[in-house]
DNA sequence: GCCAATTATATTGCGCGCAATATAATTGGC
DNA sequence: GCCAATTATATTGCGCGCAATATAATTGGC
């Protein structure tokens, strides 16, 4: 008994963009490994780079994850040495995350490392620019 | 300090499709969750119920996955009486894996979920299909 | 026909991703 | 000013995703 076009993988939207994005992350793996990052790790980096000093909540937003992935993420950069976790002195139940000197060195060579993946060329710039705007659209509709 | 603009989170292509990616994943939970069904074991149920007496690595192929992935599944998609992993009798290191009636059952309510994707309406026919086509081909880029 | 190389699957270990729940601090309505 | 509701973060538990490794069967070159 066969199934129904629908039914067929090969026409699965999803499949078709979680094997692309898991490829991604995978290919992001030798560039961030000697940093000692995760893509995850990164991501958290990357919003730690751009402004510090910020909730565990502002984390959160800014790399899309919930705090029971970030939490323990936080957890780990800090087993690294690459951030402190203090609890804010206004609000106790906030933590306010900061960059250590090592988390603050790692900026120089993690700034090389899209200009690294970009080499891969997997697709044009142009194509790259309009699968990033229909997947912003894509996740902005369908997140609660 | 500021970080460069490809240092941004917003200018990242890769976290476009990766949140856009766990939120298509999350909105399929409310309809797979009826059938006792996770993403990644669906897709594994789609492969067999298009072709059933398969092997594990036809599976990996079909579902885009590793055996260090799709070996767990098929263990708890056999633990919950959908499929059986019968070793082939010409090729003693090969599991054949077949649906149970259970497996076959689900079928037919499976085939609904898409249509109920569908109605979430996260972008048009058009981008739908246009964000396949470039997810797809990155993906093909990409891979090893 | 032997055995090194290959192939197919399984296992281990780690880090997510997230729903559900817990804990503790703060706020706001009365 | 009390305390119920809210807010911020952490924890638990489960299922991936995958690199690295292990195990066991088969193949192919000589």
């Amino acid at each position: 008994m066969s199934s129904a076009p629908h039914m067929m993988l090969e026409n699965q939207i999803c499949l078709s963009l979680y094997s692309a994005t898991n490829a991604l992350i995978r290919a992001y793996r030798p560039f961030l490994a000697p940093l000692g990052l995760t893509y995850p790790q990164y991501l958290v980096m990357l919003a730690l780079w751009d402004k510090e000093n910020i909730a565990v909540n502002d984390i959160c937003r800014a790399t899309r994850l919930d705090t029971g992935t970030v939490t323990p993420i936080l957890k780990r950069l800090e087993a690294k040495g690459l951030v402190y976790r203090k609890r804010s002195t206004e609000d106790e139940r906030r933590r306010v995350i900061s960059l250590s000197d090592k988390g603050e060195s790692l900026r120089s060579p993690a700034s090389k490392v899209p200009g690294q993946m970009a080499c891969l060329n997997a697709v044009s710039i142009e194509e790259a620019k309009q699968i990033k705007s229909l997947a912003e659209k894509m996740y902005q509709n369908i997140k609660p």
